[in-house]
DNA sequence: AATGAATGAGTTTTCATTCAT
DNA sequence: TATGAATGAAAACTCATTCAT
């Protein structure tokens, strides 16, 4: 069962080179010549496995996806108290994250691609449910719960992003999850008046609209 | 109303169109033939300002962070209670990266370069100076100031990568600004408990450094 | 008589910003920026005085051909004896050059245009009625006139070519009329054996002659 | 007779096509795409065996030297009497380089770049031994011995530069050789007296001297 | 099946020439 | 008449992809 055919063996091998060295450069900074020579294959096996370039980069970003979703998945497979769960998986992730700083890159831009959507939208609901579960925002009034999943995860990302030396990840899984767990609840007992939008210059927003969007 | 000299008016001409298309899609499918159609220059003049296309690249980064700085710094002039500026702030941002959605896109890797790591960082120390001056984030024990405007930032490009077609600026800037504030308070009410790091299991610590960093 | 008309005399210091540029490096090289900037007038100007690059870099090489053939000339001028005409021209010739190094190199690709070879002729001519005044080359048998002056621009070429910090023009242009003449006399006593082409091996030429010209 | 690898057989296909071309035409006239072309190789290939078209048309010009190296060294292996050697190498120069008239283009601008200056130097001393060892130069008053060498290679370039249809290169073989000879003898047999570098005109060289060299 | 040499379409960049001021 | 900003045709070079071995 375990036992993986030597094509999925060598798959793997040519995803991990590619990860690697797309999670450190751009795109076009990395060539196929790079990831042949780092897989320890010739450049012609690459399109045995993989038809295109960029055929190979989805799939490293699927990849790198999954990695994360499975690593969430097992923490919230185990039952436990209110807000445990959230901050071992962001521990999880951060400490997972920690040596691959640049790895968050590949998981940036994942609304272009449907796949890339589907493989961010899986981990998103992963969280929603979470968060659900522990009755946090199910019934906040006029918040968007998949947007407040986002802005937890775009913590995430400036946490690995911007770093700095002393930081750990325990440290910052922790901080992060009690400024949101605190946020969240302030938001829950503010009520109605708590989502009122605050006046907008008008001006403003006209400025913002009659400049040309595209140039 | 100040007279530019028709060289900056040019400048700024390219630096739009570039804006434009390198906000739309990546570095190398925008070429410098299409820069210059849409700047409605010839491509020689392209490079009468910007040596090459990486400096143009570089330029309408900068620029872009620039703006936003500006935007920013506007709302802090003027003098207000706590909490009110940021919300203004966040307002404001979000209102004018909104129709300019994929705009986002030139403001991210924003370490690589030293250039962009300073216009970066000067957008962070201004919030940075905001927080402080509402008396949030001085006192708070274990939590590092910068990292604490660089989590914010998280959220503000989160809620712009993520929104979907019924949210609002406003309200988003009022979701994130109270979701904050709230956070930060708790944290500081929270006291030396509040950053006890949480066991973490030394086996997934260990896994994480095993595994070479490189792949 | 003296008085140049103002559009001669810029001209003059158009052609005498493109001889420094043109003679210390390749032609394509050489910017028209580059020329306009040494001359200090505009671009545009240079195209009022010559129509194309080509065009001054034609007059330039003229222009050089025309310098040598004055300095020349005027040393012919005045009747001497035998072999001091010859050595005060090489001498004056190689220390007009001396410090114009590069500037030989304006006068190698003769052949090629119609201009230049007449230029070139014109040289070779002056100093081929010299030889034949002096008697020295009229009646050589089998020996063309004209290619023995070439032979002696040659040597001059490569004295100014390759000589070293301690060459001096004087000792240059001694040494080689010298060798020059005492050759040149040798052959006209050698008789017609003097030259007997010596056989030469049959293979060799068949070889020279088999390979593609062309490649 | 010696099988080359396919790599070094290609690489000397490119620099023959390259020959043929950059001895035909100035550099920035020969496009690698006529290269490529001429070869019959891709554009592509061109740059996996050299890595800029300059890079080629050195590689071209050390080419053409050591092909004359070759030829003059091949020549110099066997003892014969003095004169013999160097008539026939002159003879084999020409012959080699007749049908191939502008090659010597190639050959021209050899001190510019270290590694074609050394290459010539190799041909220099080459020829210098050799008339070190005919006893020619050696004991020559004054005499620079490798400026001796230098004018009688200008000699050749001049013969092949100036050449006409009726002129053939054993005839000029032995006309430049009995000249150069004949002047060599002069000159050891004039003494002292022979190197006295005839006065020159103070004016003219403060004439040379006050004229910028840079103009 | 695996390889890596060969390919050429596609890009950036240069610079002689033009022309509005 | 003189200028130099603007232009775009032309040229070097790259690299994903192919395919003979």
């Amino acid at each position: 069962m375990k036992r993986q055919s030597s094509k999925q063996r060598k798959r793997g091998t040519i995803l991990q080179a590619a990860s690697a060295l797309f999670s450190d450069r751009d795109y076009h900074l990395v060539l196929m010549d790079d990831v042949a020579t780092r897989a320890r294959v010739g450049k012609g096996t690459l399109y045995r496995y993989f038809p295109t370039k960029e055929a190979l980069y989805i799939a490293t970003v699927l990849d790198a996806w999954e990695r994360v979703r499975v690593e969430i998945e097992e923490v919230f497979r185990d039952e436990s108290r209110i807000g445990e769960n959230l901050e071992t998986m962001t521990r999880r992730v951060l400490t997972f994250f920690w040596p691959r700083r640049h790895f968050i890159a590949l998981l940036r831009d994942s609304m272009e691609n449907p796949e890339w959507r589907r493989a961010h939208e899986a981990v998103v609901l992963l969280v929603e449910s979470e968060l659900e579960r522990e009755g946090l925002v199910g019934s906040l009034p006029g918040v968007d719960l998949r947007m407040a999943v986002e802005l937890f995860l775009g913590m995430l990302r400036a946490a690995l992003l911007y770093r700095d030396a002393r930081s750990r990840p325990e440290t910052l899984a922790h901080l992060i999850v009690k400024l949101y767990l605190d946020g969240i609840r302030g938001l829950s007992a503010g009520g109605p008046d708590a989502i009122a939008p605050g006046a907008i210059t008008a001006g403003l927003v006209a400025a913002a609209l009659e400049e040309p969007v595209e140039d």
